[in-house]
DNA sequence: CTATCTAAGTGTCAAAAAGACACAAAGCAA
DNA sequence: TTGCTTTGTGTCTTTTTGACACTTAGATAG
């Protein structure tokens, strides 16, 4: 079966930059390719779009069928359409970013016969396409938005130590943070909630736990509170 | 002639939000469909990307091409990929919007057989498709730009008043600000040139003309400086 | 049980930024 | 000369930012 059209369509594509955050580093979800071009290389997530199919549904199918990962949070990140960037044709894809806990998300949960796994930050494999140009597209745009969007909550498990997050902070800012000051304005943004739990199983005091209050933060949203740290 | 392919595509298009100022008011350039869907109702300005085409090379060459308009302020702003937004199949479209000044550029500078229009942003008619959807993405997204970008001064003319640049933000932020503590935050981002020209043809005391110094605003770029206002 | 280790948790002060606020003078017109 | 409109300017208060260090909880090792 084919399908015929007028006049000639670049292909279209959805790829996705998956960060997620270890107990020390933010990684990234890349899979292995197992066809031509770029056979065996490391690249982001993604595949063609579906006549019918929504952009985003498509982004989370193929993050399913690839890497097991759904109901994860996604934004778009941009549209590339360079002509040359694929070399068997015109393809123009449209990059999303995620965010996942690697704690709720185990490594390495490939379904789609490729290989899938998380690879840190400053140890990146060289990634097919363009895929290293969008990798860092999203990194950056990561580091603007959680300047003024408590996104980076996504990334953390349901409970987690306030050090865990300033933690997190510095790990996408790449700037040290003072921990007063920190907490400070966390306490001031007034959308964590206190648990009455603690950390278990650490070998000195163990630290508070915290909920991100999300109903909070929405009230908040809607009142055009911003955020930043 | 015609092309076929393996698998059906969803066609590509570009469509783009141009924003212009005028004396009083922010108005959005839009063009007269001249055939259907929705023939004669007002759309954004755009078209098909072309195979081999770069998708920011489509929307400034449909720009032209309709509105006569180019080397403007072009900054992509989402990708909308709902199957049924175009009742004939499947558009995916590349959305852009783009800033020019009204005094450079006059209304109604239409080329391609079609009607094109200024209207003011509190006075649009129906839209075809969903543009009125990304009409309105297109205006929050120039709303939170504005505040940490000096984007505002690609609508402007190359020499304009204090006041005048006020005008602008309260029109795109819709809020009144404080003349002095405006020119306050004004003069601490120095990226103003003082000429020493002043208005003319006022019917009162002219004010003094100012240039946006665009190199020192790309060092302080660099430095990481931000500018909100 | 005591000492030791590690990370948790906490407040003050100074500097900078934001925001509220009003009036004199320029320049044209009548 | 008077009146009208808009320019241009400074101070003070409040809020926010940023620098900075020690005590304490809790587990472990001896």
């Amino acid at each position: 079966m084919s399908f015929t059209y007028e006049y000639a369509r670049p292909a279209l594509t959805t790829d996705c930059v998956v960060f997620g955050l270890d107990e020390k580093d933010l990684k990234v979800l890349l899979i292995q390719r197992a066809i031509e071009p770029f056979q065996n290389r490391w690249a982001l997530p993604g595949g063609f779009i579906r006549v019918g199919e929504d952009v985003e549904k498509c982004a989370r199918r193929e993050l399913r069928e690839e890497t097991g990962l759904k109901n994860v949070f996604l934004e778009q990140l941009a549209t590339i359409g360079t002509p040359k960037r694929d070399p068997r044709e015109h393809v123009v894809t449209v990059a999303y970013y995620a965010l996942v806990n690697l704690i709720e998300h185990p490594p390495t949960a490939a379904t789609d016969a490729k290989n899938a796994a998380w690879f840190a930050l400053d140890d990146l494999p060289n990634l097919a396409f363009d895929h290293g140009d969008i990798l860092e597209l999203a990194r950056q745009r990561l580091r603007g938005k959680v300047r003024y969007q408590p996104i980076g909550f996504e990334l953390l498990p349901e409970k987690f130590t306030l050090t865990q997050l300033q933690k997190l902070y510095e790990l996408i800012l790449e700037e040290p943070l003072d921990k007063r000051n920190f907490r400070k304005k966390v306490a001031k943004l007034d959308i964590l909630e206190e648990t009455d739990e603690v950390e278990q199983d650490v070998a000195r005091r163990a630290a508070r736990l915290y909920r991100f209050d999300r109903s909070r933060y929405e009230a908040l949203q809607k009142e055009g509170i911003n955020f930043e740290l």
